[in-house]
Parts: C-alpha cells; structure tokens; sequence
DNA sequence: CATTTAACTTGCCATTTGGCAAGAAATCAC
DNA sequence: GTGATTTCTTGCCAAATGGCAAGTTAAATG
C-alpha cells in the first residue's frame, strides 16, 4: 500500500508539484485498526493527526445523561481530528471511534508541528483545512435549524447513500439528532406514503 | 472616537508593536448603526468585515417554519462576520442585525484583501480569528449536547450577566435553543425553588 | 455452520416542548 | 409625559419525541 491517495488529497486541497506531495507525505505511517477502535479519547492528549483511507469513522460525545451522541461520521477520503483541539494544544473534546475496520495514514503531533514550521504548503494546507471544517460545522448546525429530522435524514441518504451501507442506523439517528426509535419511523413513514 | 481598542484587540491577539498595530487599522472606518439594523444579509454578498466596539449584535436564520433563529450573540469588543463565507468569497448564510445602538469600525472585503496579501501578520490574525470561531461553535454544538436548557441558561447568565440588560429575552431563548414560553418557565422554576 | 451478539422495528405510555392567546409589564418614540 | 409598541409571563391544550421492552432480523465470531 503507497500514500498515493494521501498525496492526491493534499493536490487536490493545494495544488503543488508532485515532489512537493512526496515530501509532504514522508513522515506519515501507516495505520491499520479493526472496528470500534478509539483514536482519540475525550479529554487526553491528542498525539497524532489521522487521513482515513478505507472505512467509517465517527465522532462523539456524552450528553446530561451519559448517552453516546454523535457529532459527526467521517467516510474515506478525508483527514481526522479534532481540529480546533489539536491546532490549540488542547486536549480533545470529544471521541474518535472507527465504525468500521479502517486504514490509512496516521502522522505525530512532533512532526506536524515541524511541518508547520518548515513548509509554507503544509501551513496553507493546515489552514484550508481549518477552515473547511469550520464551514461544515457551520452547515451542520444550519441544516439542523432549516431541516426537519426527516429531511435531514433523506438529505443525508441522497449525498452519502454509502454511509447507510456502512454505519448502524442507530448511529445515523444520533447524527441526525434523534433516537434509533424516531429514525425508525421517520423510515416507516416513507415506506409507507 | 479612535481606533485604539480595534489596535489592542490585534495586539491581544497577536504581539506586535504599536506602529504595526496603527498599519493594519489604517483603512477601517467608523459606523454607527442605530439597533435592528442589518449588517449582512443572508445569501447576499458579505461587503465588509466588522470590529464591534459599542453595542450588541447577533446572527441568525430562518428554520424550516419560517421562523428566526438566533445562533449567536456578539458582545463588544469583538470581530463579527460570516468568517466561513468571507473567507471563502462566498454569498453570508446568515443574517447579522444589531440588537442595540452599535459602534465601531469596518473594512471593505477589498482591502481585507490587499492586508491578506501583503501582511503576514494581517495573514496570521485572519487565521487565528477563524481558529477561534472554530473553537466558540464547536464549543456551542458540545453545549447544546451536554447541558440541559436550564444549565445552559444559568452558564450565559454568570458568564455574560451584561447579555441579559441588552438583549430581549426571546432572543436569548432562541440562542439557547428554546422558545421564550420554555425560558419563561425555566426562569419561574429557579426562581421558585 | 452454528451460536452469540448486535441491530432494528414496533406498540404502549409518559414526558417534554411548543402553539396560541390574553394580560401584565416594560420600553420606545414622539 | 403619554400613547403606542414590544416584551414577558402564564394557562390551556395539542403535538412531537423519547423510554422501555419484547420480538424480529441481521451480522459477527469462532
């Protein structure tokens, strides 16, 4: 397996000449790891920056009563993290689990920083990538407030028919905001009408 | 009036010496709008960015009934806009209404521009503000997830107890995710218990 | 392939939240 | 200062959502 994927992602963020992409790209490792395998852990220490490959993977964190909620699912390709966390030093606020068996490449908060010190690409990178995140939280919380559950969740079936294939509803409904129970419904009531 | 608040906030958010500070607020000029005036409107193009001395402000969207949703309120001194959307060129995703009498000082999109492409120092604000937009929403989703509408009302009323003699109260029940009837109720309650 | 585990659906009922409208209180604007 | 407007509170009722639990289906594991 090469970091060939891995390089495209930074072209397609940037463009850059493909040496560029090489050197970019050296210092990440390969990571392999089975379902329901944590990446990051509230709270802890965030030690490296992930580029999922192959697989699911989710974010979450507990609400009042102790219940999982998911804040967000992450289908290959695409970089993970808690962004704002890790750019900060901070400790994560929020849990990193893979759905599914996931591959990929995996680099050291080390050597990010030494890449943010030496390549004016890799900042830029660093940024637009901050900034893309920022967007699509934005866009979450607007289509939370916009859209009903149900037309979050047909929204949700028409761009990403993948993740129905990939992710337990259960996690899907507590994406969308609501419980397994309601999704459950809302599905009924389409079936049905 | 001058400009030094707007100087100090550049300086609180990076170090830099006076006569960098005086550079980069050269070409923000002053407003003062009276309250319940737009500063940008949704799907329109964002002309300006703003540096809120004096007043309150906040943004909000339509949801799926038509009606207003509050999704944040800026309390002087602070930089407000639709950052995602400014930064990305693209048309606001949101409104931006002052709530009270407001103060302070703005640039073109032009000339955040030409400081963008000619200070890195500009560059460097620029990217910390979006960081810690970031970081505030990201703050705001985990808020709605792990608080109750009581705690998250009694949270804003000793982190920001000015909030609560400048903004009506319907508004504040809506940042807070819940009708002014449901506010209403949760202010009787703790004061009757 | 067989067994175990997890996921999904569904009915019943409780709880929460919201809509509406009227009245009281506060604020605005002239 | 006074009338007009907005804001806030409250009661009543409807609607939406969730909790629980049982039964069914699907998937993982060895």
């Amino acid at each position: 397996m090469n970091k060939e994927k891995l390089r495209k992602y930074f072209q397609s963020v940037i463009s850059m000449p493909d040496d560029k992409a090489f050197a970019l790209t050296e210092d990440f490792e390969h990571f392999l790891l089975p379902r329901n395998t944590f990446l990051i852990e509230e709270n802890k220490n965030i030690e490296k920056t992930y580029f999922l490959e192959i697989g699911y993977i989710r974010s979450f964190t507990l609400d009042n009563d102790g219940l999982e909620v998911t804040t967000n699912i992450y289908s290959a390709p695409c970089f993970v993290n808690d962004f704002s966390s890790f750019f900060k030093k901070l400790p994560a606020k929020q849990n990193f689990q893979t759905i599914t068996n996931c591959e990929g490449w995996a680099m050291s908060l080390t050597n990010v920083e030494k890449y943010f010190h030496n390549s004016p690409e890799f900042r830029e990178f660093g940024r637009l990538l901050v900034l893309n995140h920022y967007d699509l939280l934005n866009k979450r919380m607007l289509d939370m407030i916009k859209n009903s559950a149900e037309n979050r969740y047909l929204n949700l079936l028409s761009e990403h028919p993948d993740i129905f294939q990939n992710v337990p509803l259960k996690i899907i409904a507590s994406y969308l905001g609501i419980t397994a129970t309601s999704l459950s419904r809302i599905r009924k009531e389409i079936i049905c009408s």
